[in-house]
DNA sequence: TTCGTCATGTAATGGGTTACATGATTAC
DNA sequence: GTAATCATGTAACCCATTACATGACGAA
């Protein structure tokens, strides 16, 4: 029920492994795909793991997910063949096997990731933002910096809209309202000083010594 | 994407006027005509000035709703008739009225809209708690404290789930994905306070003099 | 007269949630 | 031997998003 403007800049629109408008999890799932194979249930614990406890992705989720990958080619389904470490007690080997579908990355999947991670118009969304945020490690510094500002801009942007909002409408709303409404500008002015700190991080990194400083 | 525990606590279930899962739109728009009928543009205005610019709902979401609740018999629909103000230009005087349709609550709205804000399984969700404290001032105090609690008791749920997610994974994660959940945790910090803030508040105006403090 | 805002919707599409269904391993 | 966890999906339903379509009204 939340709008995001997307309108901004549809500039660079062509992409070369094209998929839509992917679901939420795609960009994540090839990511940790990337550091290694995985089946789909450690896919999960992994996201929990890197993500926090507000993001319980649901089965319902992860395999469409993960159909819709396979079908774009972007990964592929290995049977992990690990069958019968103890002996087998039935006398029909038929259906030992099968069981644990490992999923790998494809180079067009490895392709499709950096597309994803790269574009910048989805950093608005505050979901979209983390999952990207949390593959930073395969960006250039630049693009890094690229990312940050545009969501820096957005929350500017936000916390503007919260202010103008407040001026003409701070009479007509009750007590709780307002606390709402100062505890959001306070929770994005909180994320703006942090996305400050990621940002001074990377200068630091990346110039080493714009200024003299002894070289 | 994200999973929230619906299940504690599935007692009182059986709720007078049904409607299975309703969008999220419908708490606010009953809640906004209660105090006036309205049509779906001003609803639209209004949303955004209680709730802040990240609440920015599209007509694509709005109408269904309106469309839903009418269905439901919780509002109904008015034709505004304030036709011809001047002087008509054509002669034909055929659809020179129906313009902007006026949805006024009914009876039947308000019930659900009271039954809507007091159920106390919603709060887990970060959005379905925003819309129930924009309404807070037509609950009993101690329906407030409930609900407050129970989200109260969420977050610091969640928090504990950080920590322990840390402690078991903290050496695997890169520096990036450590500031997120760093920043996640301080901000549950914070949203937690905030509540804790709002219980005070509550209590005090509650309890009025539970302390010997000259009666 | 043209632009911006007011104003009301519909249609397609798609992803997420929930619930359902099933079975193998491991730990106690 | 039985409970918990591992493990893999499917199916229905529904809401939100996006784009489309249309037109009146007021101001410049």
């Amino acid at each position: 029920m939340v709008i995001y403007r997307t309108d901004i800049s549809s500039q660079h629109d062509r992409r070369l492994h094209h998929m839509k408008q992917p679901g939420m999890l795609e960009l994540p799932v090839l990511g940790l795909l990337k550091e290694r194979a995985m089946h789909g249930y450690e896919l999960r614990k992994q996201l929990g793991a890197m993500l926090g406890p507000f993001w319980q992705v649901s089965w319902g989720s992860l395999y469409p997910t993960l159909r819709r990958l396979a079908k774009a080619g972007a990964v592929e389904k290995l049977a992990d063949e690990k069958p019968a470490r103890r002996s087998a007690k039935s006398s029909t080997t038929i259906s030992a096997g099968r069981r644990k579908t490992v999923y790998r990355i494809t180079p067009r999947g490895e392709a499709m990731f950096t597309e994803m991670l790269e574009e910048t118009a989805a950093v608005v969304d505050a979901e979209h933002f983390t999952l990207k945020l949390a593959f930073f490690r395969y960006l250039k510094p630049e693009t890094r910096l690229a990312l940050l500002e545009r969501r820096r801009a957005y929350l500017q942007e936000k916390l503007a809209q919260f202010k103008t909002n407040l001026r003409d409408y701070r009479e007509r709303i009750d007590s709780y309202t307002l606390s709402l409404q100062n505890h959001s500008m306070a929770a994005t002015q909180s994320d703006i000083e942090w996305i400050d700190q990621l940002i001074r991080e990377e200068r630091s990194i990346e110039g080493g010594a714009p200024n003299p400083t002894n070289a």
